[in-house]
DNA sequence: GTATTACGCTACGAGCCGTAGCGAAAGCAC
DNA sequence: GTGCTTTCGCTACGGCTCGTAGCGTAATAC
């Protein structure tokens, strides 16, 4: 592990403890002022640190958010619960419980929409939180085949858009859930859900699971 | 129609022409500026009317914009095209090509980023955009259930959380592919979802394709 | 005509932005 | 230790947007 100065660099290293608190002082003013109304000096003031030093490190708002916002998603892990059903319920309710945080709800949702007309934003959102829990799909969905839940995907084309299609759906689901329609993604919920992704609608009303 | 004055009120009554003014001159500004950098000030000019009159008619930004996207997600309609996967491959279909219109995107999403601090502009979300777009879950079911393509649903408790789920994974779904995942909601894509939807993840690989 | 309301325009204090400039502090190389 | 380099805290600034107040004018109902 190289030290505080990794490449050479003389001079005054900076702070490690101001970025943490930096970081932690933006959730505390999300949490306190939402988005909107959160600005930069009152950071900076939270962190008790100087609004210069804040601008030196972020480039703005928006990237300041996303590194504040994305050590939330970090403690996310896919339990091994023996069957693909528990996994999926279990990291759901991870990632709701998660995405449940105020901080979490303004925060995320505010620099997505501001991605929208900033790629870099958007690749740095990306890249530091979205992608980085694609794994847990895909390790779900190997746990499964290994157990004999789903049949294995030989074309890897298709394998990849079908990832890429339950992230998108499963992460979806939680966030409209939670943002727009306003209801808890509780337990009852996420088994539902679970239900509707493995068997289809039309399962619904069956029992569900019972896996060949 | 109704004429302007709708209850007795006398005096000057307000200008319908300046409402649809502004909200087309907000869209503009959307797409223009997108969120963050548009201001009320702007759009008043863009609209051709003093900023005044913008800040009798709405409370700020966020109402402002709520009216403004609502519009775009009126012509949704769910076409009859003989079979359950066919009506959900229709209707999300038109729901992401509305919402790859960068004045949906910014817009929508960032209102929605403010909503979890203002219950009030949520309900009005909700009222305004995404409740009045139920009655497409709630039309596709019924017409599945008649052509024998869903069993019907007993429990009436149950199938109203269904429907809400089903709503909350469509509809999350599409926005997460288009806003995070950065993806086109094509055709492709949208076969790949009613299939996952209509038979669940152990169904993908077994009958892939049914190639049209 | 008269009352009432909406409209356009101007002006204003307030707040935040993002940067510049300065002296002081904290490490690194020697 | 002595320097060198970079970061830090602080202050100050022009510029922008906000949301409102005030005024005279325009448009409609009675």
């Amino acid at each position: 592990m190289q030290s505080s100065t990794p490449a050479g660099r003389a001079g005054r290293p900076r702070s490690a403890a101001a970025d943490t608190a930096i970081l932690a002082a933006t959730r505390a003013a999300l949490v306190d002022l939402g988005w909107s109304k959160l600005t930069l000096g009152d950071v900076a003031t939270r962190a008790g640190v100087a609004k210069t030093t804040l601008y030196r490190r972020w480039a703005g708002k928006n990237e300041l958010v996303v590194d504040a916002v994305a050590e939330l998603f970090d403690e996310l892990e896919l339990p091994d619960s023996g069957s693909l059903a528990a996994d999926i319920e279990g990291v759901v309710l991870q990632f709701a419980t998660i995405l449940a945080r105020p901080e979490a709800k303004s925060g995320l949702m505010a620099v997505v929409a501001e991605s929208t007309r900033d790629d870099a934003l958007r690749e740095r959102i990306r890249t530091s939180i979205v992608e980085r829990q694609k794994r847990l799909v895909l390790e779900g969905r190997a746990r499964a085949e290994a157990r004999g839940e789903l049949p294995p995907e030989p074309d890897a084309a298709q394998a990849g858009r079908t990832v890429d299609l339950i992230f998108d759906l499963v992460a979806g689901a939680v966030v409209h859930r939670t943002l727009v329609s306003a209801g808890a993604a509780d337990e009852e919920w996420v088994r539902d859900l679970s239900r509707v992704l493995l068997t289809g609608l039309a399962g619904t009303a069956q029992e569900p699971a019972t896996p060949t």
